[in-house]
DNA sequence: AGAGGTCCAACGTCCTACGTCCTATGTCCT
DNA sequence: AGGACATAGGACGTAGGACGTTGGACCTCT
């Protein structure tokens, strides 16, 4: 029963009381909410306990707060997620648990069901981004940086057309979360023939062959492992 | 470039330094972090600025406070995610936007994808206790409560044989965002013949049969989807 | 009309005091 | 001796006030 300890229901808690507020009103994130002091009058508690409610929510992205400005309601984004996803991995990868292996086998698992169903189903426009992308990847194989957002944008590319945008936030937040783990416990790796992984799913999906799609993308992560369980050796 | 405002890494930020305590003492979960008023001197800041550290943190599950006892590292779950990604939903859904579908689907799509991996994978044990779920779901398939907590398990257990516990807890948590977003959006439905359907689902699987495990899941997803939208119509 | 500076509402931090809760310790009873 | 109960202390919770800092809005001057 840590549903009034955490988040604090619509009961008597503080940060319950204003998410209710912004239901009640049905405020867009971006919607200005009330003043610091305005909550203190209308909820009759201290500015502490307000502001205090304001940092909790703002931690979880329902709340953005401007300085000097006002507060406002969030984006509510994954990346809150994505931090303390990191976080935890990196904390239990040196407690000596397997944590980064088994987000990276997350990723693995939901990717590689997933690509079955998108084979068939990207637009030509997605298709021409994507080879486009695994070109970029050829090219600038040296550039650690500049190969991880290509790679991000060549996975968000590959499901879009599955249609749904939180997925597509899901699958990108994963992404996100192994590479900042990555990049806290291992060495920047050189992209290498990544990018003829990438080539193999791309055929693969153009070739509308689920299986050998599915295949091609437990490759790529075969890859990935292969880097990472050799780099977090020395971590 | 947010990375400073929202976590605050381990920059100047409150939080970002007691993060980095935890990582730098390697503290497991459960274990005690100095008291409030320690980091108040170990810091340097006063102790409201600490305590709303402590809040945004808890608010995410690194660290837990116990009041009149002290602060811990919290279990970091993905309950704090599952509030959040609730209370989007909710949110979304009164502002015109199809946000409790798309959660749908995402377990749709992404449990669909998974089954025909677990296929031919699930030990003796898990498989004669789905078979017990499917009963008592037969059996008691007039109270929504129990039935709910049924329903759960199955699935939990469905997808245990993947050995990938960070999964399973992502599997869940979708599981429990969309069953709280139900509970505020819908009416409590009757739970018919859903046991039918996890019947299908575990024949295919106990079959062998992928494609036919991915069907039966896909049909499971479709009727909670017309169950859904028949009653979500009315929020 | 545009560039610049000023004003001020609103958030950020700090301090102090007091209330509340939980645990641990110790006592008393059985 | 062992357990139930009362107590004391530490630690978190809430409150109120004061001052600093920021950034948008408005006004002024050119």
């Amino acid at each position: 029963m840590n549903r009034a300890a955490d988040g604090a229901g619509p009961s008597g808690g503080i940060q319950g009381r204003i998410k209710r507020l912004i239901i009640d009103e049905n405020l867009e994130p971006g919607a200005p909410l009330p003043t610091e002091v305005e909550l203190v009058q209308r909820l009759g508690v201290s500015r502490n306990s307000v502001r205090e409610a304001l940092k909790a929510l703002q931690a979880v992205g329902i709340v953005e707060v401007r300085h000097g400005f006002g507060t406002f309601v969030g984006s509510m984004s994954l990346e809150p997620f994505v931090e303390a996803l990191t976080f935890r991995t990196v904390l239990g990868q040196r407690q000596g648990r397997q944590s980064l292996l088994e987000l990276l086998e997350l990723r693995e698992a939901v990717e590689a069901g997933l690509v079955r169903r998108v084979v068939g189903r990207i637009p030509e426009d997605d298709l021409t981004r994507l080879r486009h992308l695994v070109g970029v990847m050829r090219q600038d194989a040296e550039s650690p940086e500049g190969h991880a957002r290509t790679d991000r944008e060549f996975h968000v590319t590959l499901y879009q057309a599955l249609d749904n945008p939180l997925l597509s936030e899901v699958l990108d937040a994963f992404w996100d979360a192994l590479h900042q783990v990555s990049g806290d416990l291992a060495q920047p790796h050189r992209p290498s023939e990544t990018w003829r992984e990438h080539q193999e799913i791309l055929k693969a999906v153009r070739a509308g062959d689920a299986s050998r799609a599915e295949d091609a993308v437990r490759r790529h992560f075969d890859d990935i492992r292969a880097r990472l369980t050799r780099t977090a050796a020395a971590g």
